[in-house]
DNA sequence: GACACTATATCGTAGGGTGATAGAGTTCGC
DNA sequence: GCGAACTCTATCACCCTACGATATAGTGTC
């Protein structure tokens, strides 16, 4: 599917799946790597996070893991993976912003490297 | 003055921050960069446009000109440029998301270049 | 002088984001 | 084996940003 009517992606939703790039998570883990990972500029509250998952989820872009990956840790969890769809997403929202940020910076640096 | 307290950045407010770090515009020309230079993948409307000009204005990243560069245009166009404080915001701004896309992309590309 | 375009502006609303709060399960010290 | 601190999911109510629609008027052109 063409991820163009996607974008631009919603702040909370591109960190969410950037986190999960990075491998399936549960819901707890997702908050803690996106506050750390972003040296505690996000801030990303229970609210943002279930919020934003449900929404992800809704469209196509996330998945909850039918089963556990690790059947003995905390039965709580609940674990969350990118599809491939919002794989295409989140790479096309990272190119979108990358070239948003070249502008800006060979705009602001007149004498680069 | 520390960037740090306005990140993370409103999209809107980055998109018109990274426009005029192209140099000083009119409000109907951001609209227009903003969309073009993104492949009309980003949509400004007038609404969002001077709604989050005003804002900032307000908070100091951008400020209106005194005085219109070129005196025989259109005398109804209002110029606005980047403060100082605007600068380092947008540049500080530029960084963070550089970091996500970098992190994303390294993530879901096993065998990058 | 009619028509398309330029340019700024505002209203009402929808939707995402957030703080606060809740509550149950888990871990750890002692 | 008890309590305290932490983990984990969840929701409510509110605020603010963003947006579609619309208004108004000046400019350019043929």
């Amino acid at each position: 599917m063409n991820p163009r009517p996607f974008l631009p992606l919603a702040p909370a939703q591109f960190h969410v799946l950037v986190a999960l790039s990075g491998g399936d998570m549960h819901g707890y883990a997702i908050m803690q790597a996106v506050e750390s990972s972003s040296n505690n500029l996000v801030r990303m509250g229970p609210a943002t996070l279930y919020g934003t998952l449900k929404r992800l989820c809704e469209a196509g872009l996330t998945e909850e893991l039918p089963h556990r990956p690790e059947p003995g840790d905390d039965q709580r969890r609940r674990y969350y993976r990118l599809t491939g769809l919002g794989r295409e997403v989140c790479l096309a929202e990272a190119d979108r912003l990358a070239d948003l940020v070249q502008r800006s910076r060979s705009n602001l640096h007149p004498w680069p490297a």
